[in-house]
DNA sequence: GTCTATAACGAGATAGAC
DNA sequence: GTCTATCTCGTTATAGAC
């Protein structure tokens, strides 16, 4: 049986995912880090000897799936897909209002500030966006579209949720994630 | 008659906002600005007292123009309002390649960075995007689409172009702009 | 307005005892 | 696996001569 005693590794992960989505890759020491996971600077060494880059790279591995799962229980909740991403804005909304506008996209601010820079962090980033836009498509699949526009609207379906995010964050207003529903909707419904 | 020269503060500004773009605000260091701008750390903190957040919110409102002349730009091309936001695209994705997937947007990383921690800085992030949505609006409205429909659309372009910049830069592809553009293009449509 | 020097602090990373 | 001490470097910001 699996307990659910949390290990120093987890505790340690955690923590880089809760402060890199909120202070960025340049924003957040590995010294914080340690503090918040309690754990010792030893011990973060110990499970990721490379360092602060391949830490961040676990640390985005876990908002990918975190963010995955947001994403399928929006989209499980109704069949009708268009109604579906219009649950995934509600959901994003909420988490972002009762976060006090910090909580946005966990790997966004990361994955711009690494741009070119970190190879590990970009890969772990390109497999996020990848894995997410497989989850929309699916659902897509699901309600009978098909073809290259299930791919293609899937794609779209999460930029556009990414960018509404971030204009929500700016605004401190959940109007720009509803308004992105909206829109998505009726784009989708265009394909039907 | 106005000269070219450029004065310092100027120079200043330039190499801020073009360092905040590629860097972001933690990742950018005062001592990096004045040694690109070929201005010593004395005559920076001369004209900016303020330290490195009044600079950043100078060099906020500089990309806001810059980006708000891009979309002039694009907009202006065509006529028809789908077929322009599909300018602007191609104009971004121009650009990104370009530089090597590097110059997106050039004030998203600093607002993300930024979100709840530097007031100064968000004032002019949150400007910057009401001046986008209002340029996206007025080409909207010349169209004859009227209402809330042109305040909203144009909102859901920016935000989308912003979504899409954002993979572009992380896929190191133009493909998630061009489908933005035909996505919007295809979404505008819907309401002539 | 420009320049140099430096204060005060925190960063990432490592060594080695336990 | 955990802990503390430390090395080296870079950061923001200030002081004060010119």
């Amino acid at each position: 049986m699996k307990t659910t005693t949390t290990g120093t590794r987890e505790r340690i992960v955690r923590a880089t995912s809760r402060l890199l989505r909120r202070q960025g890759y340049e924003g957040t020491g590995i010294k914080q880090i340690s503090r918040e996971a309690e754990a010792t600077l030893g011990s973060v060494y110990h499970f990721f000897p490379g360092g602060k880059q391949e830490l961040a790279a676990e640390a985005i591995r876990h908002g990918d799936q975190e963010f995955a799962e947001l994403l399928r229980q929006g989209l499980a909740a109704v069949d009708d897909p268009a109604d579906a991403v219009v649950v995934c804005t509600r959901l994003l909304a909420e988490g972002l209002r009762e976060s006090g506008w910090q909580d946005g996209c966990p790997i966004t601010t990361t994955a711009l500030e690494t741009v070119g820079r970190a190879p590990a962090i970009e890969e772990a980033v390109a497999e996020a966006f990848a894995h997410w836009r497989a989850v929309v498509e699916a659902k897509l699949r699901a309600a009978g579209i098909g073809g290259d526009d299930a791919r293609e609207l899937a794609a779209t379906a999460i930029n556009t949720l990414e960018g509404a995010e971030l204009a929500a964050q700016v605004a401190r207003s959940e109007e720009p994630l509803h308004l992105a529903g909206r829109h998505l909707a009726r784009l989708i419904n265009t394909y039907r």
